[in-house]
DNA sequence: GTGAAAGCGCTAACAT
DNA sequence: ATGTTAGCGCTTTCAC
């Protein structure tokens, strides 16, 4: 653990530092020099010192993904977009996961900084605070969701408002009309548009009844709990539930399940983001695809692009929502068939 | 966006960069000074520059938690854990995702000097690279599965053995003899020492005849994928599915469902690691806890203490694991009632 | 209590 | 092609 630096890999070499760093990093040196330094950096087993380079150069290859939940899949599958576009650059990611707005506010004061050269981050909550942060921010911040146009930073959206139109719109055509939303937190970003959304494409259904009920949570568990008391008291009453999002939507399958409904014969269910959660369910969850993927990868090309050339205009861009219809608004076809099980022959 | 100094500061305050430096880090100073150079920096919008602090003070008061495939859940466990440790802390944690193991080799080699003061890993794969890597890294590394004492590095292991035991005994107890292993791949660590233990366990066990399948990933598709195949060709040869995980376990829920075999009647079905998935789908996995947030915290624990006394002797801590008996094994008592819908009653 | 100055490890002029 | 040297922004002796 002892610390070899630049200056013990020249000694070694018999070589100036100067030359050393210009055979590590690959700028005009003869090959009998690099040959000599390389030796001597392995056989030392140097490795650049990160902070000192990062000093010099005033940048440090870095980039972050701040995102408040990492344990929402959908923001998983984001990062893996993100990653995609870093990998192909010569940038590292680094992800940190925020909890709170005021975590979120400190991180982008503190890390942008000489920690990282640009961040993406993925806000829940959006607050005064957090905006000053970001416009006051020394380096670039993609983010994904809604930012004041003061903020001056890119912005990548989704079209919310469109994806619950679609939902609604899916649901009606299968004849449903007595629609229930379960909502997460309100003030949240997705919280607030996924609202505004369902009421609108709601009130714009002739003959379609709304209620609406907001849980504490974007989870599995607290769409179960928002379903069943939703259930047990107006099972009767309502013949779709709109989940805010897919945790909440495979919560909802649950109790319909624990409950005794069919899906989607008694019930029918949707979710939103798409998720594999939704893919693997049983039955499969209609989603709507907000395009996490797509926003995760733009947002990291802006990203680069605003690192590239500061002073270009800012962008905003927002990506097109698409409804993937599976078993739980739609009766499919067939069943599949009964195996042999335990020695007993079964239907 | 312009870069704000210290000098900067000190120029404005109208004292010295020293005077600035110790003012605004709560050292010696007499209080006008600390009043004109907080007001000095306010105005100013200063934002010490991480880069240079930690090149001068040697460390960066970053840790990091480097974990091969953030999208399963147990990792996302095992990160809130270490979370909540470093958060006590004053270090900041950021969360690296390494993908295979050359990544993370070079992960280990480059990251870790003038990055991170301390990293937590936990790899899926071990190979002498990594470990050679590991031995060399500059600053401490805790290690969240098995390390040869060559290394040199604390480590927290599951007891997998323990687990497989676990879940085993339990199945023979339920009176399944037919058992079915579904595996994930094993070059990985997990998958390694979970074949072990589940052979071991089931040698051990008189009149339970065993098989193994392994699939390429620890994921609710691939476990799908496994379990159809094993099903469709043996489905009245066996009465018991072990999944290697609990995501594989999901999977298997998923094919048991689509053959139309009842669980646990029909067939047993467990998982391994106890995450939410396991707790909240229908019906619920029976999985065997291995302790994921406990081995967290004890491993955030250790990175902590080691970096407080680089010195001490080389800790290696086992957490001991726990059965979580669920639906997919043993048949509950009652069955919840079932509500009217749609206008029909229902029995 | 305060300021001048050294120096963390590295890269990039600049001179040779 | 190579060496000398300044300096990135900060903290911390050291002298006052």
């Amino acid at each position: 653990m002892a610390r070899v630096t630049l200056i013990d890999v020249a000694r070694r070499a018999g070589v100036s530092v100067a030359s050393t760093s210009r055979a590590l990093n690959g700028l005009v040196a003869s090959p009998e020099t690099v040959e000599r330094v390389r030796a001597a950096a392995a056989e030392l087993g140097y490795t650049a010192d990160a902070t000192a380079r990062s000093l010099k150069l005033g940048r440090t290859q870095q980039l972050a993904y701040a995102v408040a939940d990492i344990g929402n899949p959908v923001y998983v599958e984001m990062m893996r977009a993100i990653e995609r576009v870093v990998a192909a650059s010569d940038y590292r990611l680094v992800i940190s996961s925020t909890g709170d707005v005021e975590a979120t506010v400190d991180l982008v004061q503190s890390l942008s900084r000489g920690f990282v050269d640009g961040m993406v981050l993925a806000p829940l909550r959006v607050t005064e605070e957090l905006e000053a942060a970001i416009a006051a921010a020394p380096v670039p911040v993609v983010v994904l969701g809604r930012m004041p146009d003061t903020v001056g930073a890119d912005t990548v959206k989704a079209d919310s408002a469109r994806g619950m139109e679609l939902v609604v719109r899916h649901l009606v055509g299968e004849g449903r009309r007595r629609l229930a939303f379960i909502n997460g937190p309100v003030d949240t970003t997705p919280g607030q548009f996924r609202h505004d959304g369902f009421r609108r494409a709601a009130a714009a259904s002739p003959g379609v009844t709304a209620i609406e009920i907001t849980v504490a949570d974007f989870t599995i568990a607290e769409g179960y709990r928002g379903a069943m008391e939703l259930l047990e008291n107006s099972a009767g009453e309502i013949d779709a539930v709109v989940a805010a999002n897919d945790l909440i939507g495979i919560g909802v399958l649950h109790a319909a399940d624990d409950l005794g409904l069919r899906v989607p014969e008694d019930i029918a269910i949707t979710g939103v983001d798409d998720t594999e959660l939704a893919q693997v369910s049983r039955p499969s969850l209609t989603s709507v695809d907000l395009g996490a993927a797509e926003r995760g990868r733009i947002a990291a090309e802006l990203l680069l692009a605003r690192i590239a050339e500061p002073e270009r205009p800012t962008h905003m861009v927002t990506v097109a929502p698409v409804l993937r219809v599976r078993d739980s608004t739609v009766q499919r076809a067939s069943r599949p068939i009964r195996l042999a099980a335990r020695g007993e022959a079964l239907a």
